[in-house]
DNA sequence: GTAATTTCTAAACCTAACTTTAGGTCAAGG
DNA sequence: CCTTGACCTAAAGTTAGGTTTAGAAATTAC
């Protein structure tokens, strides 16, 4: 094997820990694009790494692929990103963590006036309508609160 | 209609702001029991309100059904929950609530620290083994993503 | 009594994020 | 050269939490 092949799909899976069917997937969905080698395999640069394991975090924040890839097409095209790069783009969670921990511990304080009157009951409950009824209308599995399935 | 005929699955629709199929479906999944008329239509109690508001609440708090059924089991069968046996049920969220908030916490320093230090590398990054990774499926050790040298 | 609503069941469909399967191709070791 | 093992693609399957659809029966409203 010449010097600088590239990673192969299975040697990318052993070092993320992830699934080479998940890899694929991710492909597909446009977060990492490898090159083909002349036999049509897939080869991998080294910030492929990075850029799974950017991914596998921002999973755990509960961020979907769509919007991931949202964060990582903001690396710069050309060049190898630097560490300057993945700060600024992981910036964006900061933000985001802080509103869900926010959120939780709101949701917290009302669960204790709920406890202590035992309402549970419909009207009046501040539990009942967290503002976001509106914004509905998909179908699919809802994960309301992040950790989704932890 | 008779006095004390119960709730048709449609009032109960109306009074929880659940879909008519949400509320069938709560019930394949054995979150409610309503008996049938003589026509076979569903009937429900008054208490199944508090029922449905508890699953309504549980999943906000990211509860999947098959734990908020886990919970309301826990409730009296013969006779009509009070306030104290919803206030025993719910602090069962109170724990679960300040456990979540406390690993999204712990999630956002550690993430702190990896923006100060831009590593988003693997070894040694707090990110990568958030120890519930270990419990999966008793697989091998999950190889330390990322990359060593770069 | 008839029309309009509701409700009934079963089965198909939906999304997200993958995995599994089937049927081949490529690459490395002996 | 031959045999593994890694890889390839496309399509179908999986789970959660529901929704939609279709055709029939029950209930309510006038």
């Amino acid at each position: 094997m010449a010097v600088n092949d590239g990673l192969s799909i299975g040697a990318l899976a052993r070092r993320t820990g992830l699934a080479v069917s998940a890899i694929r997937y991710y492909e597909a969905q446009g977060l990492i694009k490898p090159w083909r080698n002349s036999g049509g395999q897939r080869r991998f640069e080294r910030a492929d790494l990075r850029r799974l394991s950017f991914v596998m975090i921002a999973q755990q924040f509960g961020f979907t692929l769509p919007q991931i890839k949202q964060e990582l097409d903001r690396l710069p095209e050309g060049r190898t990103p630097t560490k300057q790069d993945w700060a600024r783009i992981s910036q964006a969670f900061r933000t985001t963590l802080d509103d869900r921990i926010a959120t939780l511990t709101r949701l917290r304080d009302d669960l204790d006036g709920c406890i202590g009157c035992g309402c549970l009951s419909l009207q009046a409950c501040a539990l009942y309508n967290p503002q976001d009824r509106a914004g509905e209308k998909g179908q699919g599995p809802r994960y309301l609160m992040g950790d989704p399935r932890s």
